[in-house]
DNA sequence: GCCAACGTTGGC
DNA sequence: GCCAACGTTGGC
């Protein structure tokens, strides 16, 4: 069992989106990023816990929760000729980028960066460190409790 | 919109 | 293999 921050932007997919969709599970397809991908094709299992972080918006922070819901598949945007995530380089039989489906499980008070920034337990957050991009990134089981808690604390 | 930081590409 | 140029991310 491990948990994550997988960041989304709200205007593409939020919180609330997931809650609305089928079951509240959606394909986290699109990620370009090779160790974001590594990620999920070689360390996520299902029921994995995941943060779900609104980034790219006015107020960026963790805004639910959510799990892992399968295991790495090839993600099939990358063979959509002409689409917007289309990898020329990719094949059927050499797919190159891995989504995975997530569960939405709560929507939660909006954590701010700001205010994780202020909290000395995740100081260590890979999400906190400079220059961090990383559109998945790992929790550890002490920086996650640590955020329920606040999120509970509301 | 700005810009720091990072990742990728491609010439050599 | 080096590295400059370019593109992207994402907070502010």
């Amino acid at each position: 069992m491990q948990y994550w921050l997988m960041k989304s932007e709200p205007d593409e997919v939020s919180i609330d989106d997931v809650l609305a969709a089928p079951k509240h599970i959606v394909s986290w397809f699109g990620v370009r990023n090779y160790q974001a991908r590594n990620f999920m094709r070689d360390a996520m299992r299902p029921g994995d816990g995941v943060l779900f972080y609104h980034s790219s918006c006015a107020q960026p922070g963790v805004a639910g929760l959510a799990e892992v819901a399968s295991a790495a598949y090839p993600d099939a945007t990358q063979f959509e000729a002409g689409g917007k995530y289309h990898d020329p380089k990719a094949t059927a039989e050499q797919p190159r980028w891995s989504a995975v489906d997530v569960r939405a499980l709560k929507k939660t008070r909006l954590l701010p960066l700001a205010e994780m920034r202020t909290i000395p337990a995740l100081e260590d957050m890979v999400l906190l460190q400079k220059g961090s991009r990383l559109s998945i990134t790992p929790v550890s089981a002490g920086q996650w409790n640590t955020i329920v808690k606040l999120l509970n604390k509301g």
